[in-house]
DNA sequence: CGCGATCCTGTAAGCGCTGTCAATTAAAAG
DNA sequence: CTTTTAATTGACAGCGCTTACAGGATCGCG
């Protein structure tokens, strides 16, 4: 059983006290001699120290990672997002720590208990179904730098990074309706969050806008997989649909499939758009038409306001609003 | 600025002396009045205590999350691995934290630094590009309980869980020379990773059973990404080849882009077969016929090797090797 | 030769928690 | 009413590290 060399064995070797140790190793204040210096770096390499970062992190300095919630990394879009954020936060010294619920619900309490543990010196929020929880679970014992990258509550405490998705879903309806699209499914979850609500009524207003009313018998249900898109296909080809509107890229693929099982083509027989436009959009064939959310900008945005709280700056609730822009491809054209 | 409340906050709440709260909180062996054990619990959770986990973890109970290393999080193949692994390892009371290398080589550094910092209680680590690494630093000061999901290296410590590589190789060329194909173009990386060595040596075997001579010229060099599988298309199309096989599925789907944009179909002008079965692969349009890798056993198995290893069984190096299987779908048929 | 300034290094005090073990008290037994 | 035995609880040490703060050299300069 190897043991753990421990600063101990290092001020051993060196024949120099912890303190001098400690503090060469941490490039403190005072300085030294260089020929302690170089013992002690030299002890390090050879017994192979490395600090425990539990006791270190019980000292004060409690690391310097940061957590990322996402709720599913078999979704591109977190993932995307993920790696947006450590494009930015790594520079700067942090390093972010996923933790992606997949569908797990202890993942959360798990989660929770370390953020209250104090294992996180920040935390982005970007996952509806939980934040709520843990930022009052969190926020209530603790004050931890925290950003949400969703609108899951309207009373959360910490900054906030948006899109307009009110102006996202009209963007999309409008699209299908300038190509004279009238009767549009709209592949949705069951449950809408609050900025699917957001999203929904900027379909509505693009609907108005066309003056077509909207036919809550053209929502069709879905989960968050390909599966969900694949299967609302089935119910969507008994109706007069001529576009669908799938909530995000990854529904958008099982939509392709539904429709190709079907024997029906895009965007001949029906246009179809997404959300979010991961890379996968332009890989699909035709191109997916569909709202490109600037998640570059997201994640370093993010990154940016947690690291002005942690810097001290008073927790101003900060909403930043990020602009959105739909990309076409080649799954949508005129009727 | 919220103070934690420490476990002898508590202790003064209730008037009981810190061991008795810590006794009671992790339920440990001396049986308590069930009044202090009510009085504990209450003003737990009136003052909002949660231990931290920084000290916890330097007095020994190192805390029970294990590392899991992957290369890449945008690759679907490594997000079903983590699901896997977590479906079975949740259930256990270990939760895995992800180590997403995600082209950041600071990532590694990183990551070494917390598994020797002690952070973890084992690891998953299935990152070849990373796992020679890191095993070398980490196994050299700690003996961490390790489980490979790739073959990075020969010389490593700690058990081992593989495909027959080869035999993979074998099948999925196999397939398409049975449907006639002869020239067969194989989009894979530049440098070949210790596994995919041993699938090259597959392919060649699947040539020399039927006959066929292998040609050099129909290698083409791809990222890892769909765009470099795109990108291969565009030269493919000047050969006359009338197969291709894709490293994954990730890689795959590029083709089918760029078959899509040199207006060739599939599989009526090109079979194409990827490698892992993603979920994608089967919204694909057409389905992606490709060799499945056990993904759930690989976490699975994964899991309770390293369990087995934390439980103190001796470090046995084990190899387990799992069986694969060709997944036949719409894009490959006779030419 | 003395005195402050300049360097370098060590002593000691915890950080918050857990495990060991002794101490206290209450209940049971003699 | 004293002695056992069991039921509860607390004192204390210490995990490995950092961080004041104090102490000892060394050096320059009057």
């Amino acid at each position: 059983m190897k043991k753990k060399v421990s600063i101990t064995d290092v001020a051993k070797e060196t024949g120099l006290s912890v303190t001098t140790v400690s503090q060469i190793l941490n490039g403190k204040g005072a300085r030294f001699s260089e020929a302690s210096r170089k013992r002690v770096l030299a002890a390090k390499e050879s017994l192979g120290y490395e600090p425990d970062l539990f006791a270190r992190g019980l000292v004060g300095k409690r690391g310097n990672s940061i957590g990322v919630v996402i709720p599913d990394m078999m979704n591109p879009f977190f993932a995307s997002f993920v790696v947006s954020v450590e494009k930015v936060a790594i520079p700067r010294g942090l390093f972010p720590q996923i933790f992606s619920i997949n569908g797990f619900h202890e993942n959360v309490d798990y989660f929770i208990r370390q953020f209250l543990g104090g294992t996180q010196r920040g935390l982005i929020l970007a996952a509806p179904e939980a934040s709520q929880e843990i930022v009052q679970k969190v926020s209530r014992q603790l004050n931890l730098p925290m950003v949400f990258t969703d609108q899951a509550t309207t009373l959360m405490t910490g900054d906030s990074i948006r899109i307009d998705e009110r102006h996202a879903g009209f963007l999309v309806a409008d699209h299908l309706l300038q190509l004279g699209h009238r009767r549009i499914a709209l592949v949705l979850p069951k449950r809408l969050t609050i900025n699917l609500q957001d999203r929904f009524a900027g379909y509505q207003e693009a609907f108005a806008k066309h003056g077509v009313t909207f036919d809550p018998g053209m929502v069709f249900p879905s989960s968050f997989d390909p599966e969900g898109g694949r299967q609302a296909v089935a119910r969507i080809v008994k109706t007069d649909a001529t576009a669908i509107i799938a909530i995000n890229d990854d529904v958008a693929s099982g939509v392709y499939r539904g429709l190709y099982e079907q024997h029906k083509r895009i965007p001949e027989d029906y246009a179809v758009v997404g959300f979010d436009d991961v890379t996968q959009a332009r890989f699909m064939t035709p191109g997916l038409t569909t709202l490109a959310q600037p998640i570059d900008q997201l994640g370093q945005q993010a990154v940016e306001l947690l690291v002005a709280q942690m810097s001290g700056e008073p927790n101003t609730r900060n909403t930043i609003e990020l602009p959105v822009k739909l990309v076409k491809r080649g799954s949508t054209r005129p009727i």
